[in-house]
DNA sequence: CGGGGGCGCTTGCTCCGGCAAGCGCCCAGC
DNA sequence: GCTGGGCGCTTGCCGGAGCAAGCGCCCCCG
């Protein structure tokens, strides 16, 4: 897999010891997290609904986990999948938006209108600037 | 592992019998929406990086893709990642008001311009097949 | 007419995600 | 002491994701 793009990295995680932001680095993330919760790799492997050799290469960095099992491990840790997913380098960061990443998301929209109602929604961020600032 | 469907809970989808064939329908999904795009199933290979033979059978619904791979497809179909990713159940749907809530909360627009916001994304809504695509 | 280049699909292979079994370690209770 | 049950880790295997090679088809151009 090539480079993840690692856009601007902020400190996503509450976890202050938070690492770096490279790929490898899911496993030591998921492994704050649980330490964090006080939790044993085998208990969380069982609400997971992982085998625990397999959690425990995850998090030595020895296994590159898909999707879905980082979906059930963000679930049992009581996390966003979308956190672990920026981590793992699927999905891309965006601290803009909590209605561009609504819109992007919902599937009864087609793409053109994805963007048309962004489009719509930039223009009005464009000129009320002032909105909420008065000069 | 069995049913993505987890903790939204409930039966979320636009699409008829929603749970279950999570694989083939985002094969179809890929499909149409290449189709849409006027675009060969080889050329789409090519620029999405995967094989051919591999995409013809993910689009015929016959191997489950990786995100990684779902995620060179929509950047090649030029369509949001989160799209795919919800259709093929490894991201949470959004409740219903999602895009609702977050138009309401957004302190950068003005009370008329969220109301015009809404009024488009209603009247998108209003006359979505959802993934369908005439044309 | 031949042949070169597009299309989509089938086949066979490699490689690795993911698990079951089993290891050594430590602590509580008989 | 020894057993039972927790912990984290190593090993060996299996199924399937993903690709290279090659098939038959159609169209275009010399």
């Amino acid at each position: 897999m090539g480079e993840p793009d690692a856009p601007g990295g902020h400190a996503v995680g509450p976890v202050g010891t938070a690492v770096g932001q490279a790929v490898g680095d899911i496993g030591a993330y998921i492994r704050a997290q649980r330490e964090h919760a006080r939790v044993s790799l085998r208990q969380l492997a069982r609400t997971a609904g992982v085998s625990n050799p397999y959690l425990s290469q995850i998090e030595r960095g020895l296994r590159t986990p898909s999707a879905e099992i980082l979906g059930q491990i963000a679930r049992a840790l009581r996390i966003s999948a979308e956190a672990l997913y920026v981590r793992a380098g699927i999905l891309e960061q965006r601290p803009a938006g909590a209605i561009v990443d609504a819109v992007l998301a919902d599937p009864h929209l087609t793409e053109q209108q994805k963007h048309a109602l962004l489009e719509v929604y930039q223009s009005f961020r464009r000129d009320s600037t002032g909105a909420d600032h008065p000069e």
